[in-house]
DNA sequence: GCTGTCCAGGCTACAGAGAC
DNA sequence: GTCTCTGTAGCCTGGACAGC
């Protein structure tokens, strides 16, 4: 583990630690407590720790498993996987009604599977798990049925008035009047459409007023459907392809559930992993700071900054305040003609960098070189405070500019031209 | 009958190619 | 320049099949 980065420890734990609960998690509920276990788990390990080393936590989970919009690392959260899978489920059942499985659920939970409702008290099996969750979610806002709507192909298997096909509802509550006229409630689009006319199983003829408006609306709404051969299907509304995907669940959930920090992380796809990851440390406050040290009660000599040895080591004192720090910035600005501004805080930064007319791609590029000089700092930091030979503040700057023009410049470019980017090494 | 190998099916991330 | 698709890498288990 002590080999690895934190770059990749991260995308270890979203691909391998991730996908590997996947098979049991398609299936059953994981109990909040086993849930709890494996997300420490995660943590201890993104976080480099062993029960052994006793090391201090210092990327909080909760805000690693927060959506990269809310200000979190976008780790999804191990309980919206297991969501998304289950209701994976409700997604066959409705596409697959005839299929042995789903008709045996049909022949004990009843024909629509009691999706919706509450199943029966100490009555516990996969089945009512899901549905209970569905249950559940949708009290605490994630309604995913709302996401579910028929695509009417040849109209045999819809019913006219009751089902959702269209974004704004049902037909019967669009057309209380009309409705109220039809002796067939559930009749299907196809059959509807296959009559002699629109009004050949009403009670009787509309007559004036709002039941003639709703029949007109009512006659245009249906000139427009459009039968094909294929049989009607669920699709699933949360992504533009209709099919349902687990992470488009997982998403949602986490999106809803999940804290928002105020601040967007700003990810740069020219820099790597471990770079973007130390920009979100800095954001976020979430770097072992001398500052931030003493603040958690550890016993150190001097709070005092590591680099510079004056003022408090804090973040923004680090990254924007420290005189190398300053040096850095100018002479950045300098090599990228921006005229010059003193910021003295990760905030203060962003605000100031959105603000600077350039084309998005070059902003991106710009942005990439101060991560770099950010995680070189670091770097240089702590080369001061543990190692017998202090690093070379002469070619400091120098390193900042080979590393961020062949790792972000060089690297965005080669990339535009279908080339493999140049890395920065450890 | 046991054991080992391969593949399918569920997911993730990332890189590269190609289309628009 | 951006988006989408494809391929490869990883994790798990179960089932099919070949070899001993």
């Amino acid at each position: 583990m002590k080999m690895l980065s934190v770059g990749g420890r991260l995308t270890l734990v979203k691909s391998v630690l991730g996908s590997m609960p996947i098979f049991y998690m398609s299936m059953f509920k994981a109990p909040a407590g086993i849930l709890k276990s494996l997300e420490s788990m995660r943590s201890h390990f993104l976080n480099g720790h062993d029960s052994a080393s006793g090391k201090v936590i210092w990327l909080s989970w909760k805000k690693v498993i927060t959506p990269r919009d809310k200000g979190g690392l976008g780790v999804a959260s191990l309980f919206a996987l297991n969501r998304g899978l289950m209701f994976k489920w409700v997604w066959r059942f409705l596409n697959q009604g005839s299929s042995l499985w789903a008709r045996v659920i049909k022949a004990i939970h009843g024909i629509d599977g009691n999706i919706g409702r509450v199943p029966r008290d100490g009555y516990n099996s996969c089945w009512s798990n899901i549905v209970k969750e569905v249950k559940y979610l949708s009290e605490k806002g994630i309604d995913l049925m709302k996401y579910l709507c028929i695509r009417v192909g040849n109209g045999g298997k819809t019913s006219l008035w009751e089902d959702i096909w269209r974004v704004d509802g049902r037909l019967r509550d669009k057309f209380p009047r009309i409705y109220a006229l039809e002796s067939c409630k559930s009749i299907t689009i196809g059959d509807k459409l296959a009559q002699p006319s629109l009004q050949f199983s009403f009670r009787r003829m509309p007559r004036g007023g709002v039941e003639q408006e709703q029949y007109e609306l009512f006659v245009q709404e249906m000139q427009q459907i459009i039968l094909t051969s294929l049989e009607d299907r669920w699709s699933w509304c949360l992504n533009g392809s209709g099919e349902y995907t687990v992470a488009s669940v997982r998403s949602l959930i986490d999106d809803t559930l999940c804290m928002d920090y105020g601040q967007r992380t700003r990810w740069n796809e020219f820099v790597p992993i471990k770079v973007n990851t130390h920009v979100w440390k800095v954001m976020t406050n979430s770097l072992a700071t001398r500052f931030n040290l003493s603040r958690r009660g550890i016993d150190i000599a001097s709070i005092s900054c590591g680099t510079c040895d004056q003022g408090v080591e804090t973040v923004s004192h680090l990254f924007f305040r420290c005189d190398m720090a300053q040096q850095v910035r100018r002479l950045i600005n300098r090599w990228w003609m921006v005229p010059d501004l003193v910021t003295e805080s990760f905030e203060d930064w962003r605000i100031w960098v959105s603000n600077i007319r350039m084309g998005s791609k070059t902003k991106k590029m710009f942005e990439g070189v101060y991560y770099v000089a950010w995680w070189l700092l670091w770097m240089f930091r702590n080369k001061k405070l543990f190692e017998v030979k202090g690093p070379s503040k002469a070619t400091f700057f120098d390193d900042v500019v080979s590393r961020s023009f062949y790792g972000v410049v060089v690297g965005a470019k080669s990339s535009s031209l279908g080339t493999t980017s140049l890395r920065i090494g450890t």
